[in-house]
DNA sequence: TTGGACCCTCTCCCAGGGGGAGGGTGCACA
DNA sequence: TGTGCACCCTCCCCCTGGGAGAGGGTCCAA
């Protein structure tokens, strides 16, 4: 270990506590070219100021932020674009903490051993015709897309009849894409922009209600779909979701209220 | 869609909104075994019953426990055990988010644009003998091998003389493993257990105090590194930590306070 | 000059998913 | 009773961000 500027891979790993490997590969990402490449060796030198930014790197990457993002927030010359950038993930970060912790409590209720039995109502929905603002929706996007069309559907809705309400197509989980439709119940609906008026067949639906945030939902979807099993043929077509507490209603989100109905037939009681 | 007690995969799908692939993952890693596959054309059939265990192991996946974890939580017939491997994972999670935290925190201070030069000293530390505990460990085990060496130090070694110190290879960050010692300095080490007389070395060393947990204590390691790099000749040898104040001294870590020894020669003022 | 530590690239492995190809099944409707 | 089509099967490759090792070149001091 002999020589005064410029640093081996191997040295330079031990100052910063990132493997030989690691660093390579951080090389061939694009995230920290080495201060110099031996064009015949190809052997990598490094010099001491490219410590702190290995360092900002090893942060970032503990907290898994992806290697193409590392670049991104890297290359950024303004420091307060990186700032902004790093913030970013940082309310990612957040985000993620919250569904864990969302997950926490809704194992726990999973691990109870008695857990309430659900009530689940066949009720005859005839057809209707609603303002609606329908979409094919990648999976990720649902809850932007969501908060988007109910805004529209808000501002040019006036006199809405009932709670507003969504259908779900049962794909989105398996391809990960599907078409969604939200709407609001009014006389003479309107349309303007992505809203337009939209005739819902007539069905018949398993319905219960889903207490709570939408994170365990799929808990009651579960229960629900259990009872559906047993007690009629399900039908193919869209799950009807109904918001009769949300977040427009109430702050405390223990207090929201979704019905979950899915589209049944043939009832045997 | 149309059969009573027993459901496709696709229909299991939609109720536990896991997808189909996933599903045929879980039953070749013998998480979810179907109720019934049909032997000939190897479909996999479900019932209504299986979702709550679809929808457990959907929460454990969502918490990043690794499926052989899931496995044998599931595979265990007491509740009581069941209980306590849920616990397990859970208290992994915030020992997890202490270190995000860490993480967060470290990273704000390497990108304030201002920070505060290192102290950096060269001092010659003559030979010694002390009583030490050695060890080969991974860098996984560093932690807990050394609270229990320190223990057994502290154990046998009646009247220590300063703070207690350790000496790391360097090779402990690229392969994974590497040679540890601590060490108490005292007079007649004795030899009891693991405990054993060890004469150290006289080195120069470029010693940094660093402040504060070790979570972000990389960063004063680099900082040394770039002061060595344009100050002397490093030489090959463990790095020496001294435990001014640690946790043994004071229930707040921000005052903390490890001086961190690398072996230096000719040193260039 | 030579030995040994160091560095290079390349390939394979891991988890835990996604995507698609190529082909077999089941069921409703004609 | 066919036939079409949605559904299901297995097998293989891809992704990220690492680790492991083979096979071979390089640097430097003794």
């Amino acid at each position: 270990m002999h020589n005064g500027r410029v640093l081996t891979i191997g040295q330079f790993s031990q100052f910063t506590h990132l493997s030989v490997r690691t660093l390579r590969r951080y090389h061939d990402a694009g995230l920290l070219e080495p201060a110099q490449v031996d064009e015949t060796s190809g052997y990598r030198y490094y010099t001491a100021d490219q410590i702190p930014t290995a360092q900002v790197i090893h942060r970032l990457r503990e907290l898994d932020v992806p290697i193409v993002d590392v670049r991104q927030i890297l290359r950024s010359p303004d420091p307060a674009v990186r700032g902004e950038l790093v913030a970013d993930h940082l309310r990612r970060l957040e985000a993620q903490l919250d569904r864990t912790r969302a997950a926490v409590a809704s194992l726990h209720r999973l691990l109870q051993p008695e857990r309430a039995q659900l009530d689940v109502e066949v009720r005859h929905v005839p057809a209707v015709t609603v303002a609606a603002v329908e979409g094919e929706v990648g999976s990720d996007d649902v809850l932007d897309w969501y908060a988007g069309a109910m805004a529209e559907l808000d501002a040019v809705v006036s006199s809405p009849a009932g709670s507003p309400g969504g259908l779900y197509d049962n794909s989105l989980f398996e391809t990960g894409r599907g078409h969604l439709l939200v709407y609001r119940a009014t006389e003479n609906p309107p349309s303007v922009g992505r809203v337009h008026p939209v005739t819902l067949p007539p069905v018949d639906l398993a319905v219960a209600t889903h207490v709570g945030e939408h994170d365990d939902i799929d808990v009651t979807y579960g229960e629900l779909g259990a009872w559906v099993v047993n007690n009629a043929l399900a039908v193919d077509g869209p799950v009807r979701e109904t918001y009769l507490v949300g977040p427009r209603d109430t702050s405390t989100s223990t207090a929201w209220r979704t019905e979950i109905g899915w589209p049944v037939f043939n009832v045997t009681p």
